[in-house]
DNA sequence: TACTACGAGATATCCTCAGT
DNA sequence: ACTGAGGATATCTCGTAGTA
């Protein structure tokens, strides 16, 4: 994966996601659809070119602008226009936010059959806005799982095994992407399994990335999450989630090995804390 | 045949002006 | 103030038509 240098954006973990990044991209670029409800103008155009990059994964501007057109002068007038919404523009000594700003949208790595030119995809905190406002059919999402299957390994690129296994469950990423169950009380009791304590530590973990935080981490992070929250038992089922679950888990060993050493990771997190508690009564 | 000049495709910056 | 639209210009690569 490029460094934070090479990709051109900046970005944090999960809680930055909610509270930064997510509120941000909603007010420059929309908070729904073009497609459901009429906005402005700007938000239709980086919405376009953000569907172009979830469903063809990275291009140059002048791929973008050739995957709809195919007359060179559009082409070269289009490609200045999604170059715009990347990177910004000044305008009267300042400067307004574009893609790479908001961290949406990264660099990754450079085209070089002609002069270098900029490969750009969506970041991580990108593919949660996409899930979150723009509205992919089923076959869109699939073709973005397969183009982010390297970026986001644990969920994206076992898809078809999740949506096999789990079929529409996977749509629980979307709950993620719209901030929900990231620091709920709320689900502490709703069953046995220690998911809150879970989610908790996962929090935790990755405490010191508010600011910044490497792709390689943030694809942790937001796998960790979804795996934790497969185990919330859906109210529309009665199957038994934690059986699933575990079949789940128990037909991909990378997968669960994975897993539980996040597991392992934060039972001796609380052992270590409780070790301290029942130490000052001694 | 070997070489070169040129056009077209691509990429990148900077600037202006109009509309809201 | 921000956005849309697009002009001007520079640079780089590659294929090929034309030339030495």
């Amino acid at each position: 994966m490029p460094s934070v240098k090479e990709q051109g954006a900046v970005y944090g973990n999960l809680l930055a996601y909610k509270q930064y990044t997510r509120p941000s991209a909603q007010r420059v670029f929309g908070q729904y659809s073009f497609r459901n409800k009429k906005g402005p103008k700007h938000h239709e155009n980086v919405q376009r070119l953000l569907e172009i990059l979830a469903i063809n994964g990275k291009l140059t501007t002048w791929g973008m602008a050739k995957t709809h057109l195919s007359d060179t002068s559009n082409i070269r007038s289009q490609e200045k226009d999604y170059r715009r919404l990347l990177i910004g523009r000044m305008a009267r000594g300042k400067h307004t936010m574009g893609l790479l700003d908001i961290g949406l949208v990264v660099k990754d790595g450079k085209n070089i059959q002609k002069a270098p030119a900029d490969l750009y995809r969506l970041s991580l905190h990108g593919i949660l806005y996409c899930l979150d406002v723009i509205n992919l059919s089923e076959k869109d999402l699939e073709k973005m799982a397969e183009k982010y299957a390297d970026v986001l390994p644990q969920i994206f690129g076992r898809w078809k095994y999740l949506k096999s296994m789990i079929g529409s469950d996977t749509d629980r990423l979307k709950t993620l992407a719209s901030g929900m169950f990231m620091d709920n009380i709320q689900i502490s009791n709703i069953t046995a399994l220690p998911i809150y304590e879970l989610m908790t530590y996962l929090n935790v973990k990755y405490q010191n990335n508010f600011e910044q935080i490497n792709e390689e981490d943030l694809a942790d992070q937001i796998s960790y999450w979804f795996y934790t929250n497969l185990l919330i038992p859906s109210k529309r089922s009665n199957t038994n989630e934690s059986k699933q679950w575990k079949k789940l888990l128990d037909n991909d060993l990378a997968l669960k090995k994975w897993y539980y050493k996040f597991v392992d990771e934060a039972i001796s997190f609380y052992t270590n804390r409780f070790k301290q508690i029942k130490n000052l009564k001694s």
